[in-house]
DNA sequence: AACTATTTATAAGA
DNA sequence: TTCTTATAAATAGTT
């Protein structure tokens, strides 16, 4: 267009081509611009450069988005609402859900009674009073298998002391055999006195069952206060 | 830029402004394609008249798409999926919420029990045991409010009723006086047989009345039952 | 849509 | 990149 015409086709020096990118862009976006003011029309340029550089026009009183927005629309080319707008019917959905269950759940607190027809209010009642029942049946259900549980431990417990016991004895009895001066220890309050004598492992057990705390009448506790016993786990 | 400068502000003439936008239009086309094949760039453009026209231009070697993806990308500014995350985000925290809602609801109605402690079906219990305390509170308040308004409504149909006779005992006093015969009219059972004798409001009164139901024993009618009395209304 | 006098854009050079 | 400038291209007003 000066100097000499040119022909359409790739520019092959690599430098003039970026310079005539450059400035060629600049008369594109130039003419955008007048076409914008001169017509009264909206113009968005998006431009890529052979080095990956991105340009923009975008007309005064628009913007990128609406433009594609609007360009979707007028194509009836679904490039990415589609998908986009059924998540918000989704959601729209989702959240109407929401708000029903969450006024089911404060009608069952007792509260957001007052739209409520005294029928519906008689089936609430009714609905609230059969859920009790289940849920006493249940926590009765619950406390009877923790009776259970700790009716066996206690057993399993005693049972372990009691073997103890008799391995306590023994070893006090052949100790006695082999150290008739043995008896001067007060061994039923002191078992740290006699761990000298006793091998390691049995003294961790007597010492670990010293530790347990006393085991409460299970039968009338009640719910949370049950204890559990790590001896047995 | 022929024949004459111009001003570079809107054209008022709108034959003229359509005119320069359509040469124009091309124009800045022309210049787009001949930047994409010299500097192997690639162009985006969309325009919009303003008549609401749409019109664009893209290079060969892409896409509107492609380029609006690419825009995006070299922006970093996510003018969608920002937009679509926060939402698929939101949808995800919904969805989780109604879960819970939905298990809150089932066990309130007794079921879904069975993960739940001890002092959490104790805790369920009290909750719902206080719940239909109010419920049912609210329950007798409805049905006080229904019954007070039956009495009132019960009291003044009565009223309306006796009025009612009064006028029907002196508009027959006034016929007797005006015509001897009346009297062989048996005026307690058919009113049809008298409204001739009547004025078209007090038959049309008395007709209405004879239609509405049987008042029933208010107090000891149970909710629901109760029907309302239109005659008021 | 075509013409054309002019303005504007720009290729090549600095 | 920017400036210069000769020249090509675009286009405003007209037909």
């Amino acid at each position: 267009m000066a100097r000499g015409k040119i022909q359409i086709k790739l520019i092959e020096n690599t430098t003039n081509r970026q310079v005539t990118y450059s400035k060629r862009r600049n008369g594109l976006f130039k003419k955008a611009n007048e076409l914008t003011v001169l017509c009264d029309a909206k113009v968005s340029i998006i431009m890529i450069s052979s080095t990956g550089k991105l340009h923009e026009y975008i007309s005064p009183s628009t913007s990128t988005k609406k433009m594609y927005d609007q360009y979707q629309q007028a194509l009836e080319v679904d490039l990415w609402s589609s998908h986009y707008e059924k998540m918000q019917e989704n959601l729209r959905k989702l959240k109407e859900v929401n708000k029903k269950l969450q006024l089911e759940v404060r009608r069952r607190f007792g509260e957001g009674l007052n739209g409520m027809s005294l029928s519906e209010l008689c089936g609430l009642e009714q609905d609230m009073d059969n859920a009790v029942s289940l849920i006493r049946e249940r926590k009765y259900k619950t406390l009877g298998n923790q009776i259970d549980t700790a009716r066996k431990k206690k057993k399993n417990a005693e049972e372990i002391n009691k073997s103890l016991l008799q391995d306590w004895t023994n070893l006090i009895k052949h100790l006695r055999e082999d150290d008739p001066h043995f008896g001067m220890v007060d061994n039923g309050r002191d078992y740290e006195a006699v761990i000298g004598y006793t091998d390691a492992a049995a003294a961790a057990r007597l010492y670990t069952l010293r530790l347990q705390p006393d085991q409460p009448n299970l039968t009338s506790g009640g719910g949370s206060e049950i204890t559990t016993y790590p001896l047995l786990e």
